[in-house]
Order: C-alpha cells, then structure tokens, then sequence
RNA sequence: GCCGAUGUAGCUCAGCUGGCUAGAGCAGCUGAUUUGUAAUCAGCAGGUCGUGGGUUCGAGUCCCUCCAUCGGCUCCA
C-alpha cells in the first residue's frame, strides 16, 4: 500500500508538472496540520517544535514504521517518536545494529552477515565469522571503533533494489545467508539501507542519522543457530545496548545490577531455601528446612483452594512401567531423551522416573467404570516428576531435572468443558493475586498447523479443545497472544507467564485441554443414552511447579514474601540475658497466636540484631527489656525501619492478622 | 548438547607479566563485654586454589581433559 502510494507519488511528480499540494497530517493528539507535499516526519516534527524535533528519531504514518526522512505524500496520521517510546527504542537499536555489524566488518572483513534486530533490551547481531570468534576480551576496541563510526553522524537511507539486483548483491559477497532471506522475498518489496559506506538488507525503522548514538555497551557472545533451527550453523550472535545519553547507559547497567539482587538463586542461598550439590547431581534442588516449610504453606494454600474446588488428592509411584508412556505417546515423543529406563534385574522390566503424572491419573480413572453423574472428577497431586534436561538448559530453580508439580487432571463430559476450563482460570487467578503477581500475560498455544506430524490426535478434537480455550479466555477477559505451534503435543494449552528479575519470561500456571490421553487410555463414562462415552481431560497446574514457581516469587518480592508465607514472620531480640525468660515468654504467647517467630539469644548488641534480621528479612522485629517486660508489651519494629511502637502482644496478633486478610483471600 | 565466560576458606572477594610457609572481611570457635532500633572488642581456627593430566628448576597463575556455575542458542511433556 505505502509503497504503491509512493511509486504513484513519483509517477505524478515525473509526469505531472509539480503544482503546490498540500496534505493534511493528523497527530495523535487529534490535532491536524497541513504541510506542504513530500514534507518529511521532520519537517513536521520541526513545525512542533525545534527542540522537540531534536528528540524525534523515528516515526510511523498510518501505522507502518517509516523514516524521519520518508516524503509524506498523502494525508495520513503520523506518529513521531523519541528514545522514550517504545517504537523510538527500537528504531534507535535496530540502527545500531547496523553499525554493530559494519564495526565487526572491520575486524573480520570477511564476517557473512545475518539477521540484526532490536529486542527487548537492546540489540544483537547474527554473523558467521566462518571459524574466527569473538570473545568478551574484545568487546572493548569493538565499543570504541563503534563509537567511532557513530560519531561520523551517517545518514541511514532507504532505497528500493530489484530482487534480482539483491541477490548479484549478495552473491558476489557469498552471503548465503542473505542469499535465503532475499529469496523468501517479493521483488519490489526489496529494500536496502546505506550508512557511510555500509550496506545492509533492510526492510527500514532507523533513526536519522548514527550521530545519535552516544552510548553503548557490547553485553554479551554467545552461539546462536541460523533461523534459530539447531540442524543449521551456529552462527556467533553479539548482543548490545546503546543510548542517545551516556548516562542512560550507566543508569541501565546500575539497574542490571539492581535486578542481580533480586536474582532468586542468590536469594535462596542467603534466606537459606534451598542449595544444590554436585554430588547429588546437576538441576536437582536440595529444600533446605525453611524453603521445604515455605513449600509446605504454599501447598497447604492451594489444598485449601483445590478442596472447595472439589477437588480430591491422589498419590501416585515415582516410576511408571515403560508400557504406561508407550500408551500416553510420551515415550515415543521423549523416550529417548529421558532418563533412560531402570530395568527390574531379573524380568528384565523396564521402568520409567516419572516424567509426568497424566498417565498415572488416567489409570486412577480406569480403576472403576464411571456414569455421567459422577463427572466431573477432577484427581490432584503435589507430583515430583523427573526430567532430562540438556546440562545447558538448567537454570536455578526454573529449569531442573526433579521438581514436583501441583498437578490435577480433571475428567469430564465434552458439555462441562467449558465451565470447568473457566473454572481453572479462576483459581488460577487467584493464585496469582494471592501472591501478588498482578503483572502476566496469558498465552494461548495451539498446533503450528505446518508441522502435523508434531502432535496426536484428529484436527477435529484439536480445533474444538483450541476454541474451548479461545473462548474461555474471552468470556473470562484474559488479556492473551495467542502462539502458533507452542502446543503440547497432545493438545493446546493456556499458560500464564511471568517475567523475571531480568525480564526472561517464564511459563507458571498452565491449563491444558485434552482429547487424546483419553483415547489412548480408552477412558469411558456410561451416558444418560447407557451408552459409552469419552471424556474429555483438562491438565492443569496453577503453580506450574513448585520449584520455579517460588523463584519467580522470589524475584518478584526480593525475598519479602507476604506475611502468610514468609519462614519467620517475627523475630524477639531480648536486649540483654536477663531479658532472655521474658522473650520465652513472649514467644509462647507468639505461637498461641499461630505467629510464627524466634528469639535472637545471642550474647550481641540489639544494633547488630537488628542489622541481621533486617538483611533476613523478617517481616517484624520485637525489642524487649526491662520496659517491655513491666509493662507486659513488646517494642515493634518493622522492616525497613519503621517504628511501631511498645504495644501488647494482642495488638501485634491482631496488625499480623489484619495484614495477612488483607493479602490473602479465601477462595 | 552448542557458543562465550567463570571456578581461591561456609559466604563475598584479593592474589600484577609463574618465584619464600596462599591473604582480607563476614560467618564459626574461645574469652571479655550485658548491650535500646542496621555491625562491641580481642584471640584462635579454617584452603590438596573445582577435577585429572601436562609444560617448567618452580604452577593459584600457562596448556589440555572432565565437572559445576553464569550469559545466550536449541529444547521445555
């Protein structure tokens, strides 16, 4: 469209003899302003204001990204942006890339370059340096020689090539790589952009000139596969971050180093939750006693919830006989790898650790004939399954090779699908906000309708189980993206994701809806016809695990989990040995109170207690001595400094209760 | 698994281009001190420098193997 409108531009302005046209432009305030033809974002930007004009570096017109310098040609809505707009940080990263690639051209001319774009938190840039390598040792002379191409204040500049004319192009730098791209491409949609005497395939979004680049930083190296497919190259992909302002830089890498406090496997060591040995084995977390008590209470929260959601604990065994995964389709999909089987040493039996607990609850179901009127069944476990994960995919307590879900799988008849798909939303809402993620995405997966042989199960039940999600997440005003090809391979699923100390997304609670486990298990229910029917299975699991579950709570709180959950919500910090029988006191009464506490009975300062307790983070901390003692009262001192004041032990059960009812809500 | 980096006391870290019995703070132990809202003082103890090889007169330091961890990629039932 915008290319037609422009090749049609240049036809008239050829052709036509030039006649004064004005175009009328709307802002996004509403406001609307004539320009004279072929006036660029820039000169609009400028007829706003100069100053603002120097902050502009990108811009869309009718919702496509175009450049400061793009002529506008026909009335349209035009947005300007600047470094603090999204769009803006984009464009301004994007052009940086560029110039990335054009600075490691002069340390390896013959690097074949790739793919470069914005993301997130900067940049990176895909070359293959055909065996030579970079490593951080040289992110140093890369910073400066950017900085050098930067301050040459280059223009970017668009022009259209031919596809036949893109490809001599690249073939004469035998880039492959650029090769495939342009072959995937239209011709005359085909564009390059130009800076200094650098050039790169491009399809446009840069800021006006690299001038504006005053800061950047070389992040990280790392391996990175061609289109992201492991069967291809390895290419080596550079990641960076830039910065109209010197200063944003530092700000960005002090925040960095803020979001490293809050990283959860830092935080599990000093708060003591959890600890892993090499010689238990890699990803194998080890729960220390207050991060199993933790583990305990959050457990204990969500039977809570799941009972008055009838739901009914099952246990099932820690391995399963080979044939139970044959019979889910899961050995046949991650047989080989698995932890490989454990065979009996006589029968020569082959067992499987559990990689998950669908199968088991599918035979719990066929351990009796059911009618309709008993569905639906909803079967829960706190399960521990095992998995093999590849050594380099292990991180913390987010991805392990042992970690126990809060499993349940529900059987029920295809009409109380939907309601207990909604069902599951909703407890899986109130889970999070129990615990105080209020910012998620929920994300719908279904099948990559490409890759068929990827999944089991006729196109009907899967079309049917993707709209029974679509339309409970609507009904249930769930703000989702929906993901092709990010299905299980037994059907779609509903995941609700969650950020990071550093912005990584992860996968928590998930809902699954599936057809196919109860074919493969031949799961029957007698219907009101006395006939036999298939009942339909929701997986589900509002915590995910348990294990990445409480990291991701623990870099959301920093470690100041809410009143409820916390390990020790008070400790007593008698003042001196003398003050030590009155804290036994005040403990004792603590515990009536369901208070969970502490005495500091150490020979030190009530300075150095405190300090301890603060870096400990203990929700309250209770000074006694001879005053409290007198009057029967305990000094509050919360964390973070404030002072409560000398109050009865009453009052302060009475402020833990206030404040645990207000974050925490029956279900 | 792949690319890059890291691994020194329980924890956090120092140890320059290889050169005396490997250092510090915190934690621990012992003693003194009996303490009022973020570190009382003194002493003691603690390390086959991740592992196994190699180079060298000599290795925490250089090279290789393996293990673990970190940042990515791939994968994530």
């Amino acid at each position: 469209m915008l290319l037609s409108a422009s090749i049609q531009g240049t036809i008239f302005a050829n052709i036509i003899p030039i006649i004064e046209h004005m175009i009328k432009i709307t802002l996004p305030d509403g406001s609307v302003r004539e320009f004279e033809k072929n006036s660029t974002p820039m000169d609009v930007a400028k007829n706003i204001s100069e100053g603002f004009a120097r902050n502009v570096i990108s811009a869309s017109f009718n919702k496509t990204t175009i450049e400061t310098t793009t002529p506008l040609t026909t009335d349209g809505a035009l947005t300007l942006y600047t470094f603090n707009d999204d769009e803006g940080k984009k464009a301004f990263w994007h052009s940086s890339a560029h110039v990335l690639a054009q600075t490691i051209l002069e340390f390896h001319p013959n690097a074949k370059l790739t793919i470069g774009p914005a993301i997130d938190n900067g940049f990176y840039y895909d070359l293959d340096l055909e065996g030579k390598m970079i490593s951080e040792k040289d992110f140093k002379q890369i910073e400066t020689k950017f900085l050098d191409f930067a301050r040459g204040k280059y223009e970017f500049s668009m022009r259209s090539v031919s596809k036949a004319d893109a490809l001599t192009f690249y073939k004469n730098e035998n880039n492959t790589y650029k090769v495939e791209l342009i072959e995937n491409l239209t011709d005359g949609d085909i564009t390059f952009c130009d800076h200094s005497d650098f050039t790169d395939l491009c399809r446009g979004g840069h800021i006006p000139n690299t001038g504006l680049i005053k800061a950047i930083k070389i992040m990280s190296v790392a391996g990175a596969y061609w289109r992201g497919d492991e069967k291809n190259k390895q290419l080596t992909r550079i990641y960076g971050v830039s910065f109209p302002k010197q200063k944003m830089l530092t700000e960005h890498l002090a925040l960095l180093e803020e979001a490293k406090k809050r990283d959860h496997r830092k935080l599990g060591k000093e708060l003591e939750l959890f600890t892993f040995s090499k010689k238990v084995g890699q990803g194998l977390p080890l729960w220390l006693p207050k991060g199993a008590a933790l583990r305990d209470r959050l457990e204990q929260f969500l039977k809570k919830a799941q009972k008055k959601a009838g739901y009914q604990m099952v246990i099932t065994p820690h391995i399963g006989h080979k044939e139970l995964y044959v019979t889910s389709g899961h050995y046949e999909k991650y047989g080989e790898d698995s932890f490989q089987p454990i065979k009996t040493p006589n029968e020569g039996e082959e067992f499987l650790l559990k990689p998950m607990n669908c199968p088991h609850h599918c035979e719990i179901y066929n351990s009796k004939p059911w009618s309709y009127k008993d569905l639906p069944q909803r079967f829960a476990e706190f399960g521990t399954v095992y998995r093999y994960e590849q050594s380099g995919e292990l991180h913390g307590l987010t991805r392990v090779r042992g970690f126990t879900q809060d499993d349940a799988h529900i059987f029920c008849t295809p009409d109380q699908l939907d309601q207990e798909f909604k069902n599951v939303i909703d407890l899986s809402l109130y889970v999070l906000e129990s615990l105080g993620f209020e910012k998620f995405t929920a994300q719908v997966s279904i099948r990559d309708p490409e890759n068929p042989d990827k999944y089991i199960g006729s196109t009907e039940n899967w079309e049917k189980a993707e709209q029974a999600i679509i339309n409970a997440a609507k009904e249930k005003g769930l703000d989702y993206v929906i993901e092709t090809g990010e299905a299980a391979f037994y059907g779609p699923k509903l995941d609700f994701m969650i950020k990071d100390a550093l912005g990584r997304t992860w996968q928590l609670g998930t809902i699954q809806v599936d057809y196919n486990l109860p074919e493969r298990f031949d799961l029957t229910y007698k219907g009101s016809d006395n006939e036999l029917h298939r009942p339909v299975m929701i997986h589900r699991a509002p915590f995910g695990s348990m294990e990445r579950f409480i990291a991701l709570l623990l870099e959301h709180t920093g470690g100041n989990f809410p009143l409820w959950l916390i390990p020790d919500q008070a400790i007593i910090l008698p003042i001196s040995e003398k003050h030590e029988k009155y804290a036994e006191k005040v403990l004792n009464q603590l515990e009536n109170h369901e208070i969970r506490a502490l005495v500091d009975k150490r020979n030190e300062t009530v300075g150095k207690k405190i300090r301890e307790a603060e870096m400990n983070k203990i929700p309250f901390m209770l000074i006694v001595g001879d005053s409290e003692k007198e009057a029967n009262t305990i000094s509050v001192r919360r964390h973070g400094g404030e002072d409560i004041g000398s109050i009865s032990i009453k009052d302060f059960s009475n402020l833990v209760t206030k404040e645990i009812n207000s974050t925490l809500k029956t279900f």
